[in-house]
DNA sequence: ACGGTAGGGTGTACGCCGTACACCTGTCAA
DNA sequence: TTGACAGGTGTACGGCGTACACCCTACCGT
């Protein structure tokens, strides 16, 4: 019988992001993850104080990963670098954005993040004012996701043809859409819409008006 | 003993409404909700399908509560005013924008309500591709909420002096701006920042955007 | 008048969850 | 040697969603 290597607070976190990874966030629980560490499920309340600050340690693991941000450029770049950055780490926990969302105080690694995001906007000569609003406007894009709504079975299998008549008469704009986007797609079955180009439209939306207020020497009428 | 009015889905929601109303989405369970119909747990199950069901009955009734588009003016200042009327409804109901982004699928009702805003999209002149990517843009923000990083409890009480001090120097942009935000509030305790301020702000920074793009005959490089 | 059927409320039970609390055991400092 | 302490264990509790068998009542065609 060998002896195992002792849990500790590190590889706690690191082995519920593994099990999230590959099993999803869903059958995640203090109860799975401690069979995943060999170890009786109360023996991970001495590494953590329960399951809210578990995933708070989770998302510290998944905003480590996200790259630093680029010097010597001008704001606007940094910050669509920096954030398609966040992007990237996200996309390797799949389930990073929904538990980001549920969060609802911001663990030091989370903030010391949204700092640099701050400082890349006051560099860049940026009003405080400004740099308020546009924080808020930009949401959880600054982690590098966006709320889509109704993310959809990632194989949300077409409904029988009778009902896909029925539905597109009742909505037919939703219809009209939805058709041509499976005819842009790579494959037409797949109905997918490029998620790469939604999020940079998207972010690039908004960097411009940002871009174009702070121009104009923009202030709230607060 | 007078008996009561019987159950039915349509009674089953409003009761579901109200209950999350008033103790919150987390203590919505179907033991509480069947307590409060007083009625066995299980009675339910002969209503809906299960909880998430549920879950979708309670959307539907609150999308039905959105006020129908204003007709006459311009596609801009119909989407506009839509999608206030949508965050109004939601307002009423604190639980409804986690619920709606927890939902994987649309329930007709949603489908309908995205049908009419894809409509006045479309009616106003814009191309299927830019609606299309439009529509992802807003996101969530369509109807009528956004995704605030760390939406934070309502009462968040500040942290003790000696540590906020700490805070302030490890997080200094952080800092700068959670304390303008505190001045220019309402009473500088209430850390407040505007929140329908926030949201109209980022809608207008995004309409602006469509617009414009609108204009130029904007084309996808896809 | 009567048996059958079906809709809707009931009771019990299962397997999951998070975690409180008492306990044990090995390590190391004094 | 002792005793404190860190860390793993075992048991148990109260909650959850819901499967399944049951029963009661109202209504139907005969």
């Amino acid at each position: 019988m060998e002896k195992r290597t002792p849990l500790s607070r590190e590889r706690v976190l690191r082995a519920a992001v593994a099990l999230a990874d590959d099993a999803g966030i869903e059958s995640l629980s203090m109860r799975k993850l401690a069979q995943d560490l060999g170890v009786v499920p109360m023996a991970l309340y001495k590494h953590v104080a329960n399951k809210d600050e578990l995933l708070d340690g989770m998302v510290d693991v998944v905003v480590g990963e996200i790259d630093p941000p680029v010097t010597g450029t001008d704001w606007k770049a940094a910050v669509r670098q920096r954030i398609l950055a966040a992007r990237s780490a996200l996309q390797r926990h799949s389930w990073a954005a929904q538990v980001i969302e549920s969060r609802t105080t911001p663990t030091p690694a989370v903030l010391a993040y949204l700092n640099s995001m701050i400082g890349l906007f006051r560099e860049g000569g940026l009003s405080l004012d400004l740099t308020h609003h546009v924080m808020h406007a930009m949401g959880s894009r600054i982690l590098g996701f966006s709320q889509e709504l109704f993310a959809a079975a990632p194989a949300a299998e077409p409904p029988p043809a009778a009902m896909a008549a029925q539905l597109a008469s009742a909505f037919p704009y939703v219809a009209e859409l939805a058709t041509a986007a499976a005819h842009t797609a790579d494959s037409v079955v797949g109905g997918g819409c490029d998620d790469q180009f939604e999020f940079e439209f998207a972010l690039d939306l908004l960097l411009e008006g940002v871009e174009r207020r702070h121009r104009h020497g923009w202030i709230s009428a607060q």
